[in-house]
DNA sequence: CATGGCAGGTAA
DNA sequence: TTACCTGC
């Protein structure tokens, strides 16, 4: 198994572009898009709003104008903004239910992939992407003078340490022309650097492309940032937001950097980060610039000492790894405080409903990805001596079905709990449960008789077109391992594969776990095929029809190592994938009674529930024959008690719940608690006294009070003090640093091979005429930048033009701003 | 007793 | 493999 993250050669530091793609006030917008009436408005995202007004996911823009923020309870939401509209996350089966946003932000990146073949989803509302390729495609258009970025395609951009854009642009031209301030970038003398600030504004060109995309199919608005890694991407794409995008320059890091706080980097805005500060003592990420490689690795460790090192210095070296699909399926819910879960019975209903979504969701996902999942992973926390102690087990996953995953965890959370039930009782726990998780992982792809043939096949045929495509790497030994007794078929399979690669590729059905790694990507970057006026968005579907593959491990000819990356297989459809062994709903049923006895004795409860009664797993519980695999559970006891008021998932503004036993008003967050009461009272006394002392014991027991969590196996860990040293490559700039146009002969001192501009007419090095180039191309972008400006009076209508290209109906905002505002001011 | 429900990565 | 960290 390769390991996930690889990284690029130093060398290739700021070669790459790469954009963070995050979604604005995402949960917002998904609820705004399915009720239009809401934009404009302040909202918030909440899930439970039962206690006090439930916990706020997300906040739309409006609502933060107004000084709501996540964290916040509901109620104080309502406080600080009164108009503010509180759009509770669906509950179903008493839990929060985030499939709708998940579906979204799938589309979302449905989109994105789309036009860029290497993506990186990293949440469910963000994603990056290398974007490499394409800007050094237009870089070479341009420099054969097919020149295209106008500066509306630059419209909503932003660079950091520019409050105007078009100084950002204009101070491109000047700094390629006088060359002069390449002095302060005492850095390798690389003609990177010199390329940086074009590749990056290509990249905004591209990314603004890819935002009006993303905008049109979808209707959402995001931001991006544009930077040479993904840690400056990232913290770029925070820098201006709704809306927006933002450019890091190379020479903008370290004044950045001197007083951005050192949490604000990715990794570091935890105990990792205040660790930092606090041995350091520094603030700001520049302030780690003092510190030596060697030193950093000595105080941390070898690889984060370096990572630091490279951070301070706004070098981040990590890979984009090609991932559209998510590694592992989970649920969870907290019982926190008095609703800890005390009783057997209501440990099997949570697993029953924590079991019954993942099945759900693995269902979906069979048909979708063609792949399952191998493990299940069971976590919890259990109160312990007052502590709480969190824990986790996996087991081999070997069946889809919802009673033995459910029995299955039941057991996995018996078996490795000391005192798992209370001496004397066969159905209170001895340890409260506050937490419970199943999660499920460790998929592989489904091999079936069927279509193994196939994707054999299929991944030879790509592996060929992959060699044919890129380069000159041979790999002829691993084409001839094929049977040779198959090869007529061989041609077959091809063409009709290569049909269905198509039909596929559109519904994204793309795997991409594989195995054809090639060792050493060219960076030929020679092609002068693609012709100039071909749009990014036919090249990218053309790019995808061409290879079945994910090309992304192609995408970067920056990328020296692919060993990380994929050339992900194509799933083949299978029609019939529903009449596999996958969804056996065998009549074995773990949790039977539990299930049963919801269903019968939920009009008794608290009348409201909107309960799933009609749900196709309980009816056909209900109707199969009984099999107690629990024994213990077998005894009547009105254990629906003890969860009742999850039953409710709604109880509006009431706080109180009336208790069915005693008629007692109960607060609702209480209930579960006063029903383990019942439950306990329904013990036998000797049980009871018991249970009691056992109580009044902890209580005299637990000093203080410790909010400390640990874990099942205690064990401290030590630091690993590792160093080694790496020397600094020193190369001279001296040679930047012409006056006029840059690298153009004016002396005879040559032996050197010139060639004739095609911009200027002049004799330029060969090996310089790309840099040279370069120059041109940001003259050209800062004449028609002018151009634009000029016609500053009448700009109106293109500042209009610029606007609505969002197509917004919303606020029209800068109607009558004048052209300098165009680019947006910062603040 | 109170963000909660996710997901990914790393050390040991 | 488990516990822990980090971030959305
Ligand atoms: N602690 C968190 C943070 C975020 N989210 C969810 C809700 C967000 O809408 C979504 C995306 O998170 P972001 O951090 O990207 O925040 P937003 O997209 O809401 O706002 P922004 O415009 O700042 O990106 O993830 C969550 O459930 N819990
Ligand atoms: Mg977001
Ligand atoms: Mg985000």
């Amino acid at each position: 198994m390769a390991s996930t993250k690889s990284f690029i050669n130093i060398a290739n530091k700021y070669d790459r572009v790469i954009l963070l793609i995050d979604m604005d006030c995402f949960y917002c917008q998904v609820e705004e898009k399915l009720e239009p009436e809401l934009k404009g408005k302040p909202i918030a995202v909440v899930q439970y709003n039962a206690w006090r007004g439930g916990g706020i996911i997300a906040v739309n823009y409006p609502a933060r104008e107004q000084g709501v923020t996540r964290h916040m309870r509901g109620d104080e939401a309502k406080e600080q903004c009164p108009d503010i509209v509180l759009v509770k996350v669906p509950s179903v089966r008493e839990k929060a239910d985030l499939t709708k946003y998940r579906e979204a932000g799938k589309e979302v990146a449905t989109v994105l992939q789309k036009l860029t073949p290497l993506l990186e989803r990293a949440s469910v509302d963000e994603a990056y992407l290398d974007i490499t390729d394409e800007v050094v495609k237009r870089l070479e258009v341009m420099n054969q003078g097919q020149f295209n970025l106008k500066p509306s395609e630059l419209n909503s951009t932003y660079a950091v340490g520019y409050s105007n854009f078009g100084d950002y642009v204009q101070e491109i031209s000047s700094c390629i022309e006088s060359d002069t301030d390449e002095f302060d970038c005492n850095d390798d003398d690389l003609p990177a650097v010199k390329k940086s600030n074009i590749k990056l504004l290509l990249g905004a060109a591209i990314a603004n492309e890819i935002r009006a995309k993303v905008k049109e199919d979808t209707g959402y608005e995001c931001s991006a940032g544009i930077a040479h890694n993904k840690i400056l991407a990232k913290l770029a794409c925070g820098i201006n937001k709704p809306n927006k995008q933002t450019i890091l320059p190379l020479k903008q890091i370290q004044p950045l950097f001197s007083t951005l706080p050192l949490g604000k980097i990715k990794g570091l805005g935890g105990k990792f980060g205040e660790d930092l500060c606090t041995l350091l003592n520094i603030k700001f990420v520049g302030d780690l610039i003092k510190f030596s490689e060697a030193e950093l690795q000595r105080r941390f460790d070898e690889k984060n000492g370096s990572w630091l090192y490279l951070i301070a210095r706004g070098i981040d070296l990590e890979c984009v790894t090609p991932r559209f699909y998510s590694k592992s399926i989970g649920c969870c819910k907290k019982f926190p405080g008095r609703n800890a879960i005390s009783g057997i019975p209501t440990l099997e209903h949570w697993l029953g409903e924590l079991a019954k979504e993942i099945c759900e969701r693995m269902e979906k996902d069979v048909i979708e990805n063609n792949r399952k999942a191998k493990q299940m992973v069971v976590s919890y926390i259990q109160e312990i001596n007052g502590q709480d102690v969190s824990s986790s087990r996996s087991v081999p996953l070997s069946s889809y079905d919802l009673e033995a995953m459910a029995k299955c965890a039941f057991d996995v959370i018996r078996k490795n709990t000391d005192l798992f039930i209370k001496p004397g009782s066969d159905k209170v726990l001895n340890n409260p449960l506050k937490f419970l998780g199943v999660s499920v992982g460790k998929f592989e792809t489904i091999e079936t008789n069927k279509n193994t043939i196939q994707k054999l096949f299929m991944n030879h045929c790509k592996k060929k077109e992959q060699e044919g495509s890129t380069a000159e790497q041979k790999i002829v030994t691993e084409k001839e391992k094929v049977p040779e007794q198959k090869v007529e078929k061989k041609s077959f399979f091809a063409n009709y594969l290569k049909k269905k690669d198509e039909s596929v590729q559109g519904s994204n059905n793309i795997a991409e776990e594989s195995a054809a790694t090639l060792e050493e990507v060219k960076s030929s970057e020679s092609n002068a095929d693609c012709k100039e006026s071909k749009s990014f968005f036919l090249k990218a579907i053309r790019k995808q029809q061409n290879s079945g593959v994910n090309p992304g491990e192609m995408a970067s000819d920056v990328q020296q190592k692919s060993d990380g990356s994929s050339s992900a297989a194509l799933v083949v459809e299978e029609p019939q994938a529903g009449s596999n062994t996958t969804s056996v709903k065998g009549p074995k049923s773990f949790f039977l009674n539990a299930i049963k006895r919801k269903s019968n004795e939920s009009d008794t409860k608290t009348s409201e529930h909107p309960t799933t009664e009609d749900s196709p797993c309980e009816s056909q519980v209900q109707n199969t024959k009984i099999l107690e695999a629990m024994p213990s559970t077998s005894s009547a006891s009105n254990y629906t008690d003890t969860y009742a008021e999850f039953l409710v998932p709604e109880p509006k503004e009431q706080d109180f719940t009336t208790c069915d036993k005693c008629g007692k008003k109960v607060l609702a967050y209480d209930f579960q608690t006063h029903n383990d009461f019942h439950f306990a009272l329904e013990l036998s006394q000797e049980q009871r006294e018991k249970f009691r002392s056992e109580v009044k014991s902890k209580i005299i027991t637990t000093p203080p009070r410790k909010k400390s969590k640990i874990s099942s196996s205690q064990l401290n860990t030590s630091k690993k003090p590792i160093t080694s040293s790496q020397p600094a490559a020193e190369i001279s700039i001296a040679k930047f640093l012409s006056k006029e146009q840059p690298n153009v002969n004016d002396s005879d001192e040559t032996t050197q091979p010139t060639e004739k501009c095609i911009e200027c007419g002049n004799l330029v090095p060969t090996e310089k005429i790309t840099e040279h180039l370069d120059y041109h191309a940001a003259r050209k972008i800062q004449v028609e930048w002018n151009k634009q400006l000029m016609t500053e009076g009448k700009q109106q209508s293109v500042g209009g033009q610029i606007t609505v290209a969002t197509k917004t109906t919303g606020p029209a905002k800068v109607k009558t701003k004048n052209i300098k505002m165009f680019f947006a001011t910062q603040t």
